[in-house]
DNA sequence: AAAACGCCCAACCGCCATTGC
DNA sequence: GGCAATGGCGGTTGGGCGTTT
């Protein structure tokens, strides 16, 4: 059941965007804000692609981007919220004002994961290389890597999927506003599932060694609820709210402000 | 000096989720 | 409820550029 193509091929440019493509782009949404991507082109005088439009735009052209070298700080972030988050670049993006999720994707495969493999640690599961069959059973490896990493949060395992949907149609894109809504303004899909869902994100922070019988049982219980940054609030959805790191063992972090890190 | 090689990153592609009719 | 349109995301590609031989 394949799809129309986003647009007629025929008639539009692709490879590297010209000066006169950027600007024309960047006038058009000056003007009238990021709007439809589909019309964005015919409208702004562009034969390309919306989506190509788009790319550009939160790629290269938005102004609040950062552009450079990542700093250390932002390694070891990337690098821990990769450990929580696994591949969900826009989230891990979200984290990290002015960088995008396409920026992020590649600097982690052109040098984080070179430098995970230096420290010989798998870059995909943050477990020490051929450390995984030696490890007790309960007694995670990468754990260790973990601590190697941070001394906090990294879960057992990435999260296969996590259950993103956006809390309320309500706000459109703004600014950023299309990538952090739908990615760190989503999770309010649990508003609709008694379900909770920050037990589903599996996270393991533990501190110190683990208990031994059980793996989710630690003597000193700790966990990020990443609800909260998602955009749940006041108990909204989320069987952790109940988060005074109480029998659960959930913190509840607030949100991050700008240039503050977990 | 030139060819070969490797790296980096912008851009593309295909799929999934959401929205509107 | 079903379908099509659209937005968004993650994986992959390929061209440009710097380095090595």
């Amino acid at each position: 059941m394949g799809r129309s193509p986003c647009c007629e091929k025929a008639h539009t440019n692709k490879g590297a965007w010209t000066k006169e493509e950027d600007e024309r782009l960047v006038a058009y949404i000056r003007a009238h804000g990021e709007g439809c991507w589909r019309s964005l082109p015919k409208a702004a005088g562009l034969l390309r692609c919306g989506k190509s439009c788009r790319l550009r735009w939160m790629n290269y052209l938005r102004p609040d981007l950062k552009r450079g070298n990542f700093t250390d700080e932002e390694d070891e972030l990337i690098i821990r919220l990769h450990g929580i988050l696994g591949n969900k670049w826009s989230l891990i993006a979200g984290q990290l004002p002015g960088r995008t999720d396409n920026e992020i994707k590649n600097y982690w495969n052109t040098h984080i994961k070179r430098k995970l493999l230096s420290r010989g640690i798998d870059p995909q599961t943050h477990r020490l290389l051929g450390a995984a069959d030696a490890a007790a059973p309960g007694v995670a490896a990468h754990r260790v890597a973990a601590a190697l990493l941070h001394p906090m949060a990294i879960p057992a395992t990435p999260p296969a999927k996590l259950a993103v949907k956006k809390p309320a149609p309500a706000e459109s894109s703004s600014d950023d506003g299309g990538r952090s809504s739908t990615s760190s303004g989503s999770g309010g899909g649990g508003a609709s599932t008694a379900e909770p869902r920050c037990p589903d994100l599996n996270l393991d922070l533990s501190v110190g060694p683990p208990a031994a019988d059980t793996p989710t049982s630690h003597s000193q219980p700790r966990a990020v609820c990443l609800c909260y940054r998602l955009g749940l609030h006041a108990g909204e959805a989320c069987g952790c709210q109940a988060a005074k790191p109480g029998p659960q063992g959930f913190g509840y972090f607030r949100p991050l402000e700008q240039g503050q890190y977990i």
